[in-house]
DNA sequence: CAGTATCCAAAGGGATACTG
DNA sequence: CAGTATCCCTTTGGATACTG
């Protein structure tokens, strides 16, 4: 995340905060992953390969610890054996909704341009 | 874009239109050159240069090209000497303005909490 | 169950120079 | 002016196998 120093610009400050919003939420499989959260509430890292079609663990692994760092989702170990490990999303994730919502139907809208063609 | 035959599940619709979305507005710099011909309306590849600070021609001139593809711009080559090339917005391409607006906010939002930490 | 380790291919993207 | 060409490095992410 770039930081600024002194006072800023709105416009450069939205220009940031876009380029970080993207950065965040950027790769093949995070969105899916919250919306999955989102979906099904809290839910194990088996729970979640399954849900997100195609994923493998070490891609999972990776993203959900990504997701971690942002403050996105909470990760729990539980002291059950074998262990188990639950993921939720936090507070902040609940602001990405928006976000989401709009990608969906932004694509639903251009599902049907494309097919009209 | 992957392509259900049929009868589809409308869960799995907006699932696969949440990954066209992504896919489509992917990559590091198309939702700045968006949100850039959006506040400044037609552009030429100069223009676009200078307020997508940071891009190389290289990497600009691809991008533009797959927003065109998409059919969320239009290329026009002009009469003058040397020639210059505007690029504008279609129609469509309005319709990802909620999504730009709600990655803004979620930006913005996300700064300050990580700001607070 | 919840990952990690290794290997590898493809894509993304930057620097620089050049062209019609 | 509006790109393209070349080179090259980094990142992403898939396949597969293995571990505590």
């Amino acid at each position: 995340m770039e930081i600024l120093k002194g006072r800023t610009n709105p416009t450069i400050d939205r220009q940031l905060a876009l380029k970080d919003a993207i950065e965040l939420l950027s790769g093949k499989w995070k969105i899916v992953i919250l919306k999955s959260l989102y979906l099904h509430g809290t839910m194990r890292f088996k729970d979640v390969m399954e849900t997100s079609a195609g994923i493998t663990p070490k891609v999972l692994s990776k993203e959900l610890q990504q997701l971690e760092e942002n403050l996105l989702i909470t990760r729990t170990v539980n002291n059950t054996k074998p262990v188990s490990v639950s993921y939720a999303l936090t507070d902040h994730a609940s602001k990405t909704l928006p976000v989401i919502n709009a990608l969906i139907e932004f694509g639903l809208i251009h599902r049907k341009k494309i097919k009209s063609k």
